[in-house]
DNA sequence: TAAAAATACTCCATAGGTATTTTAT
DNA sequence: ATAAAATACCTATGGAGTATTTTTA
């Protein structure tokens, strides 16, 4: 058998106190219980560790190697509690970021940053890749937090960081390129390239409605997975398509990016319900305020 | 109100078998008991610990990050309950040697040779002084073992470490100091030089004894506290004394010894039986075995 | 439905309280 | 005679057991 801690405080209350009257005053349990639980515990031991006389108790040579010991253990357990506390506030542990790859770009170096000087303690893992497997990491719990844009799928919570321009992006030299602004319908004639599918089906849903409310169905002569593959193309004069405004950082030349009258885009950050990390919530407002504070496509 | 360390092992043991049950069986309760006392701790703690399923049990990161903590503090406690279990077996702890000035020469080097060798973790000091402090220090502790020469006072165990010839100290050209072995009576007509009586009265009770049994009383022309002392007065011709054969390791020159008949000193090891440190039995033996398996006054 | 954990209850071991005795100065 | 600890006895908290229910794959 071995001892609690409970034991442990009480003997070096004694200790300290060289006495089991004012040790147990300061424990607020009675002398008599004291006594009882000091001698169980060198009872369990086998060890006397305290010489009783009338005026009070001293440490036998045993007891005197014993009491640094139980301190230690002591303080190793408030260590312990220590550091359950600062898991508890979110302080401390592991919290896996995942990026749409278009986002990473601008979105990862100041999001980390920003985490890294508030929480220092916090280790944070990253990831960029494309939409599906980052929801999916959602849900599986391979990510807790993604950075991405809506539509995802239910049951997820999102907090919008970001809202900006959508783009009608055309070749340079097209014949729309010098506009100002545009409306989707402007378009409507010319050959499409956008991304497969498959790639996402809620992002496709929503291009569908909006091309029906636009009036039109895009005449897609190409399909490319991502957007450097898009710009590629659209640079190609292959077709035009439709980007968030940021996504200019991708490719410079031989794109012109025209705003689509009313269009917006949304950057969000999504986590699962379900997850209870505790450093999410503190993460959260973090990269909040650093959205709210700073134009953060501008760092792209 | 923090966890106690039987509730730490419960945790350990469920995350280490991810499973309630598994680890109710080998912990030797019922699970519907370990189930209870981690519900107590988790609400203790404030802090959920462990995700249930119906497949058992899996660490949540707060667990996860206080499951190398909560054995940490198992493992500090081991350590604890080793350091008390080698304090009990006397392997470490602090001994502190009492030796009577004139032993000290011989009897100090090989004993903390030989008790270091043995029981390299015991902290020893030394200490070298005349009788009556030696006796005063063991009755209060100051000393836990001292090496001197009986007869002490009651209340202390003794051991014989040395029995050892007693002889005539003449000065050289005296008219004995060719004598191959006196006795006594033969230096009833001397001078004599002896430690003064308050140095330690129960060997000059015995002394009294002796001398009355060789049939005279001598007539002391000098005193001096130290052997060295009594040894310079006996080499400047003062008078003769009777001494240890082994205090001729003191001084070379100018004395003779000449051995006593029959006449024995004895060198001992005493301690209070009250002293219970648990070093002093192990100690007795080392030193024991090394007065048996050496002559020690040739160390000198 | 089956396997695991949670809940409900019961019991009893023991921590802690009160009264008193013992011990050493 | 006093001050401290030990002892004896009582109470009640809570650890552990048994029976049962709940939950989820």
């Amino acid at each position: 058998m071995t001892p609690e801690l409970r034991q442990l405080r009480y003997f070096v209350a004694v200790a300290e106190d060289a006495s089991f009257t004012k040790a147990a005053r300061r424990l607020h349990i009675a002398q008599q219980s004291l006594s009882q639980q000091i001698t169980v515990l060198e009872r369990l031991l086998g060890a006397k560790l305290l010489q009783r006389d009338t005026r009070g108790a001293r440490l036998t040579e045993v007891g005197s190697l014993f009491l640094p010991e139980a301190r230690a253990v002591l303080a190793r357990n408030d260590e312990a509690l220590s550091v359950l506390s600062r898991a508890v506030r979110g302080e401390i542990g592991t919290l896996h970021l995942g990026f749409l790859t278009t986002t990473a770009n601008y979105l990862l170096p100041p999001v980390v940053r920003a985490v890294r000087e508030r929480l220092p303690d916090l280790t944070l893992t990253t990831d960029d890749t494309q939409i599906a497997p980052l929801v999916d990491g959602l849900g599986s719990g391979r990510y807790d937090l993604v950075f991405t844009r809506p539509p995802l799928v239910d049951g997820f919570e999102t907090r919008t960081l970001i809202t900006e321009d959508v783009c009608a992006v055309l070749p340079e030299g097209h014949r729309l390129a010098a506009a100002n602004e545009l409306k989707l319908a402007d378009l409507a004639d010319e050959p499409w390239v956008l991304t497969p599918r498959s790639s996402w089906e809620p992002w496709h849903r929503r291009y569908d409605r909006e091309f029906e409310a636009a009036g039109f169905t895009p005449r897609i002569v190409q399909r490319a997975a991502t957007v450097q593959g898009l710009l590629g193309l659209v640079a190609a004069g292959v077709g035009v398509t439709r980007l968030a405004r940021s996504s200019h950082s991708l490719r410079r030349s031989g794109v012109v990016f025209v705003p689509l009258a009313g269009d917006t885009a949304r950057t969000v950050v999504a986590w699962s319900p379900e997850n209870d990390k505790p450093a999410l919530p503190g993460v959260l407002e973090i990269v909040t305020e650093l959205a709210a504070g700073t134009d953060l496509t501008e760092a792209g």
